[in-house]
DNA sequence: GTCTATAAATCGATAGAC
DNA sequence: GTCTATCGATTTATAGAC
């Protein structure tokens, strides 16, 4: 290819990097995540990479921000499926964890270990909070209707209340302490059981990984009051 | 150091080796340990460290090990100082947590991502095995002593009983479809919340990690009936 | 069992021509 | 905005002397 063919479509080539670079991060991992193999695949130069990324942690970034809004868009649209609340946040779960099979590496980027050297700047906020946004707005409809929840909770102390406050006042109106501790409690569940699962800490201990999901997230929403 | 000074102890320089593949482990991640580095380290020839450990791959295998077996050590230890059950279990989560952010690169090694092109050996199950063998027992104690479980449970279908099998025939004797339906559950919380708040998704949403932990695992206590 | 030397690669980032 | 060329490093693993 003669220099200078290229440039006809800058978001087109931007796209051809992200997506050679979510092709690496699926076979080395983010932390291995080199520019110049990105170059040699789209048989380009390395340097000109450059123009279109400004360093490695740029393009960690991007990936970074797509696999949150490519969650948080399949997590909203399984929660729009459900006709009731437990339909909601049953579709909302499954969705979550479909997302995670379908998409191990991204969800290992998310939601696995920090990659070393890199820290996430607060651009990638917006989109990390799509998941609990949907999953705190069922729970306020549960407590705005007035649904009992199926288990006993604790009196939440002083503390605990100024500790989560954060999360009671993320919806309008705000959580109640019992709504909050169980909306903490489902949400560490939920990644729990994915991460588990998905890292392989249930091997021969789970052997059917869909039916044992779907029995955890019905049991959640029963004490949720769904 | 003139050559052949070295090899006075075996086992001295083994552990010499590990040692310095942990502090690696903290500063680049398990995805970019570095036998030369290591050498650099405890200045030797990179070549002899090889008669130690033949691969990398089985370096970041004894620091597989030796991080279960320390973090196993550790909630067992937890789950002994408890006087009853309810303090076992507390006492055994508190030292997870504990563990974990004592030790956050050997959490994200056993518990984090995998490490692409590397695949942990069967070798190392009895030591992954040992947390959850601390939990399954507690539960297991308070189904014997005939406790009431703090929370609805629903009734497993067939393929769920048949999907968790191992899980219940972990102990002896075998735990209900409830008391294993509520250990999983336990289970995946207690690895989800600290996954979640070690590797940062908790931010700006829990203001004070320790409250908040020991809330939900006084919940989790109160739904097992302990 | 430690050493030197080596093979055959890899990397991020930049300079400067065009 | 793409290129070539370069800097100054890095790596796993092996061969063979001692």
């Amino acid at each position: 290819m003669p220099p200078g063919t290229r440039a006809a479509n800058r978001s087109e080539l931007t796209q051809a990097i992200l997506a050679s670079a979510s092709v690496q991060l699926a076979e080395i991992g983010p932390a291995a995540l080199s520019v110049r193999q990105i170059a040699r695949d789209l048989e380009m130069a390395s340097s000109a990479v450059y123009r279109y990324f400004p360093s490695r942690d740029a393009l960690l970034t991007a990936l970074l921000i797509q696999a949150f809004d490519d969650l948080g868009r399949a997590v909203e649209e399984g929660a729009a499926t459900g006709a009731d609340l437990r339909d909601r946040f049953t579709g909302a779960a499954h969705a979550l964890r479909g997302w995670a099979l379908a998409h191990p590496h991204e969800y290992a980027l998310t939601y696995g270990s920090p990659v070393p050297g890199y820290a996430a700047p607060t651009e990638t906020v917006a989109s990390a909070t799509r998941v609990a946004a949907v999953l705190l707005a069922i729970v306020r409809d549960a407590q705005v209707e007035g649904r009992p929840l199926g288990a006993g909770t604790r009196q939440f102390s002083a503390a605990e209340r100024t500790a989560v406050a954060p999360i009671s006042d993320f919806v309008e109106p705000a959580l109640d302490d019992a709504h909050t501790a169980r909306a903490m409690v489902v949400w560490a569940t939920l990644f729990g059981h994915v991460s588990l699962e998905l890292f392989g800490h249930m091997n021969n201990a789970v052997l059917d990984y869909k039916e044992h999901f779907t029995t955890v997230i019905e049991q959640l929403a029963d004490d949720l009051g769904l």
